[in-house]
RNA sequence: GCGCCCAUAGCUCAAUUGGAUAGAGCGUUUGACUACGAAUCAAAAGGCUAGAGGUUCAACUCCUCUUGGGCGCGCCA
């Protein structure tokens, strides 16, 4: 957190000189890594924003910001100097960036988190697939993010359940159920005609040759519930070959079918609540909900004319009891194509005494797939689909991981397969798991030495001031920022970016420096910033969900 | 027709959310293993950031329009 202490110290010499200008306001400004090119730590752009308040030059206003610093912050910043229009470049010193290095080896995995966020109870919602078939590779992106975001916020210090929404009423089960049906019928040889507009995928048949191999008389059978079942430990499985894991399975049945002493169901009693309160009315024989009322471009319909609820009844009962569970902050990660959906649900919150800022809905764009060039179709229904299952065992849990959180989500992420396996090679992850392979062969054969220093109070850190040693720690120390980043946009994709960047610097220091030299004290320094970097690496790619091996 | 997202190197994508000379990987070309792992490193080539205006000290980023793609617009889920 080396640029944040550089942003605090700065915010104190800046009220400072505002103030001995008279200027009562403050200035947003900000501290950044400067471009390659320029050497220097960090770089801010304060003297341009204020030499436009108080009307001076932004060089002479730097320049009189420089004097301050260098008065007031002797102990953090080495030198500074002004570039451009008006930049202020800030050179920090060794110590700080020892002292960085110390607290990463000191909290170890637990780098970056902040107790304090603990109160705040975050429910992200992702993958929410239909259990009518196995997840595909659209439903892996989803995964992946999903995932990913858990793990960032959870690293952050919140408290985060992942909760994965279950349609298992309505129409699309009825169709399955009588999919898996039919085909259990034509199995036992009845000659029937299997309609177009049913699940055509081969996991149908298997369903009913299972459910076959148990015995029962058909008249026994509840093919919704058995195809569900079936569909849903398929789906369990593939998740957690991907790393998965959800906290709570939220069944829509229970909100939607589950009747209490007085025969109602929670989404009977919701429209209820929200009909009394005038978010709701009828019309047409149709209770619709008020959903304009808060900026939708339409009112939607929440009972059909004929006494049915529609899906967003449900999803209207199911946000209320995310809120009612005690969460204060929900995250729905969806795919683009529910867009039209964001308005409606953000109004239903509302209805129900919260803020819109109160639930974050992140759209990712769809996989396209691609395979030599040539557009995939995918659709359950066609059956034509490619499964999240078997690409991951083509390339790898890992590679597909770490491809999938390459991309910011509202890019639309073309996925060619045979790049894809071609990549298990040459994916960009396995340059980042092999800077821990060989930080770990290096540790391991430092071990073998007994003139090495292992107690940080007696390493001498000083001896690392080379650049290539300043720059790793730099990088190291941008976990922090990263971390940040990742939080305020809500992606992971940043990681991926911070990773390959700690690689490449790590690689470089590694031809530059070796690090079991013949001067232990040297040798010693250098083993504890591997340590540094291994810490980093592991903790980085353990974000993503991808694993560190020690050996490749 | 209306709405949301997108357009950056040959290809797939970044760019710390308005900062300095727009960066990576793959692909192409050239060099480096008699010390800790060559799944690596060093170097070259590759760009009017789709186009046109505007705001700003500063625009890939914000605003307007145009073009071209993806998705959505049901008393379906």
């Amino acid at each position: 957190m080396i640029k944040q202490k550089v942003t605090i110290a700065l915010s104190g010499v800046i009220a400072k000189y505002l103030e001995s200008k008279g200027v009562t306001e403050s200035v947003n400004f900000t501290v950044e890594v400067p471009p390659k090119n320029i050497d220097a730590d960090f770089a801010t752009n304060a003297a341009m924003l204020i030499a436009k308040k108080v009307k001076i030059n932004p060089r002479i206003t730097a320049r009189e910001i420089i004097d301050i610093i260098s008065k007031e912050l002797p102990n953090l910043i080495e030198k500074s100097g002004i570039a451009g229009a008006g930049f202020i470049n800030l050179h920090v010193k060794n110590d700080v960036l020892y002292k960085e290095l110390k607290t990463i080896l000191r909290e170890k995995n637990k780098y970056g988190s902040a107790a304090a966020n603990a109160k705040k109870k975050i429910l992200l919602e992702f993958v929410s697939a239909n259990p009518t078939g196995p997840l595909h590779i659209g439903h892996g992106r989803g995964a992946a993010i999903g995932d990913s975001i858990a793990r960032i916020l959870k690293h952050l210090g919140y408290s985060v359940s992942k909760e994965y929404y279950l349609n298992d009423v309505g129409n699309q089960m009825l169709v399955l159920a009588n999919s898996v049906e039919i085909r259990y019928k034509q199995l036992k040889g009845e000659k029937l005609e299997f309609p177009a507009d049913h699940y055509q995928g081969d996991y149908i048949v298997d369903i009913a040759k299972r459910l076959i191999a148990g015995g029962g008389k058909i008249e026994e059978i509840d093919f919704r519930k058995e195809s569900v079942k079936d569909i849903l430990k398929t789906i369990k499985d593939d998740l957690k070959d991907f790393a998965v894991e959800f906290d709570n399975w939220f069944y829509e049945e229970t909100i939607a079918s589950v009747k209490d002493k007085n025969g109602k169901t929670d989404v009977d009693k919701d429209c209820r609540y929200l009909l009394k309160k005038g978010d709701a009315y009828e019309k047409d024989n149709a209770l619709w909900l008020a959903s304009t009322k808060f900026g939708d471009d339409k009112d939607r319909v929440l009972k059909r004319s004929d006494g049915r609820y529609t899906y967003l009844a449900s999803d209207v009962a199911y946000h209320k009891s995310k809120f009612e569970r005690g969460f204060n902050k929900l995250i729905n990660l969806w795919g683009a194509d529910h867009h039209g959906y964001v308005a409606r649900i953000k109004a239903c919150v509302q209805m129900f005494g919260f803020s819109k800022e109160d639930l974050d809905i992140i759209l990712y764009q769809l996989v396209s797939l691609v395979r030599n060039g040539q557009p995939v179709a995918m659709s359950t229904r066609s059956g034509e689909f490619i499964t999240l299952k078997s690409v991951v065992d083509e390339v790898s849990k890992d590679a597909c991981r770490f491809f999938f959180l390459l991309r910011a989500p509202d890019s639309q992420l073309e996925f060619d397969l045979e790049l894809a396996k071609k990549q298990s090679s040459e994916n960009p992850v396995f340059y980042v798991q092999y800077v821990n392979a060989r930080c770990n062969s290096i540790l391991k054969e430092g071990k073998n030495r007994a003139d090495v220093v292992s107690d940080n109070e007696k390493v001498n850190f000083d001896l690392l001031n080379l650049k290539e040693e300043r720059d790793l720690i730099k990088q190291l120390a941008a976990f922090y920022d990263t971390l940040a980043l990742s939080e305020k946009t809500m992606s992971p994709h940043h990681f991926t970016a911070y990773l390959m960047e700690l690689a490449d610097i790590y690689h470089k220091f590694y031809e530059k420096c070796r690090v079991l030299t013949d001067d232990d004290a040297l040798a010693s320094a250098r083993l504890k910033l591997i340590e540094g970097v291994m810490i980093i690496i592991r903790t980085g790619l353990g974000l993503l969900g991808v694993s560190s091996p020690d050996k490749m």
